[in-house]
RNA sequence: GCGGGAGUAGCUCAGUUGGUAGAGCAUCAGCCUUCCAAGCUGAGGGUCGCGAGUUCGAGUCUCGUCUCCCGCUCCA
């Protein structure tokens, strides 16, 4: 399976679409479908309850605009912008801080620690972009790829999306689309716990967009500069944090793996360089057609987040057992989950082609996605074998009642097999078949999707057989 | 961002030396079908990613641009 299968599958079964098709797509966005925002919703409802149904954690819903001394606190401001300067023979690309340092470092190697004092003096005080680039012409530093001093300006990436609360494009009223939702949990923690009475350990979840302005897009859904988390930051007492780092871990790795995704396309990356704010991270990855993908990330990120947004606004985020007096900023261990990364994982894990036979003596392809019940777009469809004998009336009634219950569809074009083709093409699970003997008996066929095997069941008892198996 | 490949109906593709777009599947309507698709009849749907240019005339040539895929780079 290689990544165009992939997305022509999504395309053509109404799953994912390129954003603004019709006006030649705009890079890196795409749109979720018909089938697609079921299994996204599926998926998010089955992180949430996981999340949310237990006694100490809850959740929030935090707006995409914050304010922005909240990212100079996270410390998002300065680490998301980055000088970056090109060269115009080599085509190459360089932050310009780095290119300096490098020159730095071979100066020392070469023992001209004289010229790489003064340099490193230089380099400290470079505010502007101007700076950086007159200390890269004053010192002659050539490109290291084509040896030319052929360099473009130095121009600011900045990672963040900006943009302007009010109509009038002030500097003052710059405000940015958040690059990551679990600011918007930090900032909440009092409002939180005072509320819902939390004592720790507690965890709050979330779900919600965030944007980072991206060099280039990749990987189809993968790698785009809208994305959505599903995350939950869980508030530990210090020396507490290595054992619920553990347990988060595992309880992570199982849920994946409780809604169908196979376990030999997983795997745990430990990172080899931790961010500023983390003493531990794994990833839980999953084998995407173009190669391992992080899905989740698992992290320990002590009190830097709370202790950053304490001091900045003044505001005490600390914790105080009333009973023994304790008095603590808590620490984090935060999951933090792709839901379009895990959306395309589990299309990617459903996807399936096998041989059936015909039963003229050959076999032929049978198309399948095999989502796990409670993910599958479409949950029950309804077949009249035939479109007579008052089939389609009886089928019609069943259908809507199912329709209260589960997402459903009702189909009567084509022979039953072709019907059934249809489903398992898109993932429903299971199919009920109104027949002769249902008008008679009040029975129908329910047939499963993996086994293709049916069942007789007495027509009062679909919603209950339905329920049993989605539960396993 | 760099290098390579690609862009014709929903999908897979055909389109000869430039002359006003075709097939299969899919979809829809009708018929036929009493349990695992591709039987019959009919219909709708592309102006050939987008924009210029050359030409009497361009899907077919030239330039630009957008998008996707692969590799590299990047991804606190």
């Amino acid at each position: 399976m290689t990544m165009d299968m992939i997305i022509s599958l999504a395309k053509r079964r109404g799953f994912v679409f390129q954003s603004s098709e019709i006006y030649g797509s705009l890079n890196g966005c795409w749109d979720y479908g018909p089938l697609g925002v079921e299994l996204l919703n599926n998926l998010k409802k089955a992180w949430w309850n996981e999340m949310t149904y237990r006694d100490n954690i809850e959740g929030i819903d935090a707006s995409i605009l914050m304010h922005p001394k909240t990212w100079e606190a996270s410390g998002h401001t300065k680490q998301f912008s980055d000088p970056m300067i090109d060269n115009k023979v080599s085509k190459a690309r360089y932050r310009a801080d780095v290119l300096i340092e490098e020159f730095i470092a071979k100066l020392r190697a070469k023992n001209k620690i004289e010229k790489a004092n003064l340099m490193e003096e230089a380099l400290e005080h470079c505010d502007k972009n101007e700076d950086f680039y007159n200390l890269i012409m004053q010192y002659e530093i050539k490109d290291p790829v084509s040896g030319t001093m052929d360099w473009t300006e130095v121009r600011n990436f900045n990672l963040m999306f900006k943009t302007f609360v009010g109509p009038v494009e002030d500097t003052n009223a710059v405000v940015y689309l958040r690059p990551e939702s679990a600011q918007g949990i930090f900032v909440n923690f009092k409002n939180v716990m005072e509320t819902a009475r939390m004592k720790v350990p507690f965890g709050i979840a979330q779900i919600g967009k965030a944007f980072r302005n991206e060099i280039n897009t990749k990987n189809f859904l993968f790698r785009t500069r809208e994305f959505e988390q599903m995350e939950m930051q869980y508030f530990v007492k210090p020396g507490d944090e290595k054992e619920a780092f553990d347990y988060w871990k595992q309880e992570r790795w199982d849920w994946w793996v409780r809604y169908g995704m196979k376990p030999e396309s997983m795997r745990w990356k430990e990172h080899e360089k931790l961010a500023h704010y983390a003493i531990a991270a794994v990833d839980i990855e999953y084998l995407f057609p173009f190669g391992w993908g992080e899905i989740e990330g698992i992290h320990s990120r002590t009190d830097f987040d709370l202790k950053a947004h304490q001091e900045a606004s003044g505001k005490k985020m600390e914790y105080v057992d009333t009973v023994n007096g304790d008095r603590f900023v808590p620490y984090v261990v935060e999951t933090s989950g792709g839901v379009s990364r895990g959306f395309m994982a589990y299309l990617c894990n459903a996807y399936d082609e096998e041989e059936v036979p015909t039963g003229k003596g050959d076999s032929e392809t049978r198309s399948v996605l095999r989502f796990h019940p409670k993910l599958a777009p479409i949950t029950v469809a309804v077949f009249p074998l035939v479109n007579k004998d008052g089939m389609p009336e009886y089928a019609t009634e069943i259908y809507k009642d199912l329709q209260k219950t589960f997402n459903a569809k009702y189909d009567t074009s084509g022979a039953i097999g072709r019907r059934y083709r249809r489903q398992d093409e898109v993932g429903t699970p299971y199919c009920v078949t109104i027949d002769g003997e249902t008008i008679e008996k009040h029975t129908v066929t329910i047939r499963e999707r993996d086994s293709m095997l049916q069942e007789r069941i007495s027509v009062d008892k679909i919603k209950t057989w339905i329920f049993e198996k989605m539960n396993g």
